[in-house]
RNA sequence: GCGGUAUUGGCGAAGUGGUUAACGCACCGGAUUGUGGCUCCGGCACGCGUGGGUUCGAUUCCCACAUACCGCCCCA
């Protein structure tokens, strides 16, 4: 093979192409709901849009940014995420104008990367649908926004669904807790792995996420952010629960969950599936939270913000194993079968007037016999075959029959040229009769 | 970035250091000249990821690289 795809990127051919539109039309639909709009930004960014959001320390930033200098030695990062991008367009066009009505409330969706070892559903180009909502501080954001992200999962049809919510509450607070989180690890140093023992000072939050069995041992000791919330901070949580209790939405609240990305804060919540494209195990398939100092953090007025990312290829990756049909929208009216080289003409002036018609035809463009484009009008499960031959020509008729049924009748070309809709429903009433 | 496994036709998949690389599916053609299923017949690998090396000779042995998958890291 000459020429491959670049490492960790896919083609997404036809068969597949339904499935992606599919899920993202259910997302505008839902969105669209709730009065979100859709927001396009550039695929790529200056690297500090990312640098300065996400935080210097984050693994992101460190190993898993896709960045090069282009030609004009700029430092360029195909973006990794969705959020940053679009709080900078927030910013940049002034969409906290008094002009704008409150919160700004847009989504996106589209390709993003991260340089890292590809397996199965992480690629280095992959696909995200997002959301964000610029402006409140409101925690009927945060609930009506979850809300959202669980209608779309409901509307695809994904079930085995569990929502987890946990809060980071304010600045002030996150800092208590850091603290008093590195007084508590600080004794057990010795005891914790390599990976953790990084963290300890970097992002100590982050060692509550280990994996190590070890360090999940300790960890579960260790004192919980909830307790270092201050007034505010508890308040809004709490609301947050109650709003969600109120809807009827069922949530475990995990106080060791915590984010990869510095900027967030207060709610944060992760939508995880145990399908069985997991194994079972469950894995998180959207999560966003709240993000109150990232606007100030670009440049723009001190802006509160929430939002979410789901992964398009996990997504689809659940409705496989899940078994999710996607309903089948193109179906073929009508197969035209020309007899002998000079039915051509005739051939492709029937197919054009159907699909004039507004009905979807097609017809052979391979010189085949009349078996093989019976064959191929039957495997492309055409309703009707319009059948043109030598007499048909001479007589100014085709011959059209219905698939499913066999009926066959002979109608005028001018009828189907001018009017095919009366003419298929003449050959889908044969089949009652 | 680290470790492991894999790489044969459009797909699935046998196989061997040495004559013509099984088989299945799909696809194409044919079985009384203009009709869909089934059956039957026939066709279908620039040669076994790429590049080197060992050898009289490699798809089969060795090395490097590429890609995929799994685990770590991290995460959507």
């Amino acid at each position: 093979m000459v020429y491959q795809r670049p490492k960790g990127t896919a083609d997404i051919l036809p068969g597949d192409t339904e499935k992606w539109q599919y899920v993202e039309q259910t997302a505008r639909q839902v969105f669209s709901h709730y009065q979100f709009k859709e927001i396009r930004t550039p695929i790529f960014e200056s690297f500090d849009v990312f640098s300065r959001s996400v935080g210097d320390t984050s693994d992101i930033v460190t190993k898993e940014m896709y960045d090069f200098y282009d030609k004009g030695k700029r430092h360029i990062v195909l973006r990794p995420e969705g959020t940053a991008g679009i709080v900078r367009a927030y910013v940049e066009n002034k969409l906290f104008g008094p002009e704008h009505p409150k919160p700004v409330k847009v989504y996106y969706m589209g390709p993003m990367f991260r340089y890292e070892r590809p397996q199965s559903g992480r690629m280095r180009e992959f696909h995200q649908i997002g959301v964000e909502a610029l402006g409140s501080p409101s925690p009927t954001v945060d609930v009506e926004t979850i809300a959202m992200a669980l209608g779309l999962f409901k509307k695809i049809g994904i079930g085995g669904l569990k929502l987890v919510i946990n809060t980071l509450g304010d600045l002030a607070s996150r800092q208590a807790y850091r603290q008093a989180l590195i007084d508590f690890l600080e004794p057990h140093f010795a005891e914790l792995s390599q990976d953790s023992q990084v963290r300890l000072h970097k992002n100590p939050l982050r060692v509550l996420d280990s994996k190590d069995k070890k360090d999940q041992a300790i960890v579960a000791d260790a004192p919980s952010i909830l307790d270092f919330l201050d007034e505010e901070s508890t308040a809004h949580f709490t609301t947050v629960k109650a709003l969600l209790d109120n809807l009827g939405i069922a949530y475990e609240v995990d106080a060791t969950m915590v984010r990869g990305l510095d900027y967030y804060n207060h709610t944060i919540f992760e939508i995880m599936s145990n399908s069985k494209a997991f194994g079972g195990q469950y894995m998180t398939v959207c999560a966003g939270g709240r993000y109150n100092g990232l606007v100030e953090e670009i440049g723009g007025p001190a802006t509160p913000g929430f939002g979410f990312g789901l992964g398009l290829e996990r997504m689809l990756l659940v409705m496989a194993a899940d078994g999710i049909e996607v309903p089948n929208t193109a179906d073929l009216a009508a197969y035209v079968v020309g007899i002998g080289e000079e039915t051509q003409a005739a051939v492709v002036q029937v197919t054009q007037a159907i699909r004039n018609a507004g009905f979807t035809a097609e017809h052979d463009y391979l010189a085949r016999k009349p078996k093989a484009q019976f064959k191929m009008a039957n495997r492309l499960n055409a309703e009707v075959v319009v059948t043109i031959g030598e007499s048909e020509l001479a007589a100014k008729t085709a011959h059209l029959k219905n698939m499913a049924t066999g009926n066959e009748i002979t109608v005028p070309l001018a009828e189907i040229e001018q009017d095919f809709a009366t003419v298929i429903a003449q050959i889908r009433g044969e089949k009652r009769g």
